[in-house]
RNA sequence: CGGGGAGUAGCUCAGUUUGGCCAGAGCGCUGCGUUCGGGACGCAGAGGUCGCAGGUUCAAAUCCUGUCUCCCCGACCA
């Protein structure tokens, strides 16, 4: 291609609405431009890195031996009526009503479609496994669209589902699955991590996150620094802290009069005392119950854990009406004590259950009470009572009494073990050997095709722009013409950009007439690997210039060997992502 | 949805406090000339219903009301 020809609007400052690196040089090598909040137009760079991202992940879902088809964007909602999904996805899920009245949604994920398709087309142990796979747009009206296309609205998402007969071959698919992302992410030039995942409301047994480690990203891992551990913040599991033991005997509870002083921080600020000697009770509703959850006032409850606690259902904090009779007192000041007979569970964080003595709300509006001592004032054990993990860890906490570090990243994939719970509900269901029928057992695994190219650009700049892994950049080689307007200069140009065309090289020859300058620094904003610079100075030499855009070394190459020294560093750059 | 901020030229922004001067600057764009290996310079030019709708006023980018959009922080989220 010539960069005359092609539209490639680079800008010299720096966009005023993006805030992380990615997303700033995205604008400014004319990859992307917004449409509205969380939408992007991919220029032809962009969409050129997009689409090798895409071709990539193609041939390795292929090659392990998964289908590509393409189902629609659009979904009947009594699809996901079926699978309750219509309801637990709540505001993220894009709903339309077309004008028949008939009610549709955009796809955030397509399990409910792959499924309904294997429940039509499947019926026999014969058929199994199969993995189908779409590379598709997706919906989601994020609550709140961010860092550009890292948390977009519309984004490219490859998804996979997997129907196997049992729980072995689940094993396989899974793996496989496991495997071709690690192939897929080396080639795409990213350091990546796997971390153990929580299944969210995806449902299933199990789950990886594959998460490239980067300042911006928005997701956190969770390590152990001699590797035994990784999961992701949602998932990560704590240690109970060990029993305190006070010296002398607590005094009893006293009520203390805090008016209009609810939050943990007015509190402890009023008593004098610390958010770690504060029990925080929070209300939260399943469906048709109420659930009273004690945590430290220090601490912050993972609903994913709840979620887990109480069955695996849809939980959600209860509203203020609901507080209200549950406990007799405004927002702000419920307590566990004599709460136990009032909800129909009392989950209590491992580390309440620990704690020697602390201060409580009274369930009395401005009220709060001290010297509460767990066990003594409130049940720790009952029909009703559960003691489990249930907060976010913090950096510094232990499991299996290793000392928890926290690393930022962008979740670029994940892979689940759904077993039963889609087909199950929408009947996908085959005969066995046996003639007897049976769900099929499932697996979904997706892959972020424009957080690919966002972490890659996390990964790889400086000042001066974007520095791709060959194996995505818009092109592969640049050959920077300096002097357009001198035909000696122009010609040694086009015969080298003319040989690498030739030899199957994707390669853009800089032909504009501008000054050396404004080239150079648009080469290395849009960051092509190899830069090929054909300017009078060393063209009256016989000579051209070869650079590498992530090394600073310049090295001379006689004009006739430029382009087989330019396919050599080409091959020797594919050859490192195991191309 | 709660809190904060912003909408003026293609882009980045000034002007709004205290209504009145022709609605401005830099970058970008067009033409001409000089320049020409790290975002050159001079001259000439094009480009704006000041987000939108009402209102107040002799007079509104500026004041008032409503509304839309975008950004940041938070809760939420594969």
């Amino acid at each position: 291609m010539r960069y005359s020809r092609m539209l490639i609007p680079t800008v010299k400052e720096v966009p005023a609405d993006a805030e992380v690196a990615s997303h700033k040089l995205m604008i400014r090598a004319g990859l992307i431009r917004k449409v509205a909040s969380g939408t992007y137009i991919y220029l032809p760079l962009g969409w050129r890195s997009l689409l090798k991202i895409i071709a990539i992940v193609r041939d390795q879902m292929d090659k392990a031996g998964a289908q590509e088809i393409l189902v629609p964007a659009m979904h009947p909602v009594e699809l996901w009526d079926r699978t309750g999904r219509s309801a637990d996805y709540g505001q993220t899920l894009f709903r339309f009503t077309d004008r028949h009245g008939r009610e549709s949604v955009l796809g955030p994920t397509a399990e409910e479609v792959f499924t309904s398709l294997a429940a039509g087309e499947i019926n026999s142990y014969r058929q199994l496994p199969v993995n189908l796979y779409q590379i598709s747009a997706k919906f989601r009206d994020e609550f709140r669209p961010r860092f550009g296309p890292i948390r977009s609205r519309e984004f490219i998402m490859k998804d996979a589902y997997s129907f196997d007969a049992g729980p072995e071959g689940l094993d396989q698919s899974y793996k496989a699955m496991y495997d071709a992302y690690c192939r897929i992410f080396t080639r795409c030039g990213l350091t990546y991590v796997i971390v153990e995942a929580e299944v969210g409301e995806m449902g299933g047994s199990g789950s990886h996150q594959f998460t490239v480690p980067c300042e911006t990203g928005e997701d956190t891992i969770v390590y152990t620094e001699d590797g035994s551990y990784a999961a992701n913040l949602e998932r990560a599991a704590v240690d109970p802290p060990p029993e305190q033991k006070t010296n002398a005997e607590v005094p009893p509870m006293q009520d203390v009069h805090t008016p209009n002083i609810g939050s943990i921080e007015a509190v402890c600020k009023f008593l004098k005392t610390k958010p770690e000697q504060m029990v925080k009770t929070l209300i939260y509703s399943t469906k048709d119950k109420v659930t009273a959850v004690l945590i430290r006032g220090d601490h912050d409850v993972n609903e994913e854990k709840l979620r887990l606690a109480v069955g695996g259902k849809h939980i959600e904090l209860s509203d203020e009406q609901t507080i209200e009779k549950v406990t007799g007192a405004k927002v702000g000041f419920a307590g566990p004590i004599g709460i136990a007979d009032k909800v129909s569970k009392m989950i209590i964080d491992h580390a309440v259950a620990a704690m020697a003595v602390g201060v409580t709300g009274a369930n009395k509006t401005d009220y709060h009470i001290k010297n509460v001592v767990p066990g003594r004032d409130f049940p720790l054990e009952g029909e009703n009572v559960i003691i489990t993990d249930i907060r976010f860890a913090l950096e510094g906490d232990t499991y299996n009494g290793k000392k928890l570090l926290f690393k930022k990243g962008i979740e670029v994939g994940q892979v689940f073990k759904l077993g039963t719970k889609y087909s199950e509900k929408l009947g996908a269901k085959f005969l066995d050997e046996n003639g007897a029928e049976k769900p099929c057992l499932m697996g979904c695994y997706g892959v972020g095709i424009n957080r690919i190219l966002a972490a890659a650009i996390e990964l790889g700049n400086d000042k001066n722009g974007i520095i791709w892994p060959i194996s995505i950049a818009p092109f592969e080689v640049l050959v920077t013409c300096v002097n357009q307007d001198d035909e000696e200069v122009a010609k040694v140009a086009e015969g080298i950009y003319q040989r690498l065309l030739d030899s199957g090289v994707d390669v853009l020859l800089d032909d504009r007439l501008l000054r050396g300058g404004v080239k150079f620094k648009d080469a290395d904003l849009i960051g092509i690997p190899v830069r090929v610079t054909v300017g009078r100075k060393s063209v009256a030499d016989g000579n051209v210039e070869i650079k590498l855009r992530a090394e600073p070394k310049i090295q001379k190459v006689p004009i006739e060997k430029a382009a087989d020294k330019t396919i050599d560093l080409v091959n020797s750059l594919k050859e490192k992502l195991k191309l």
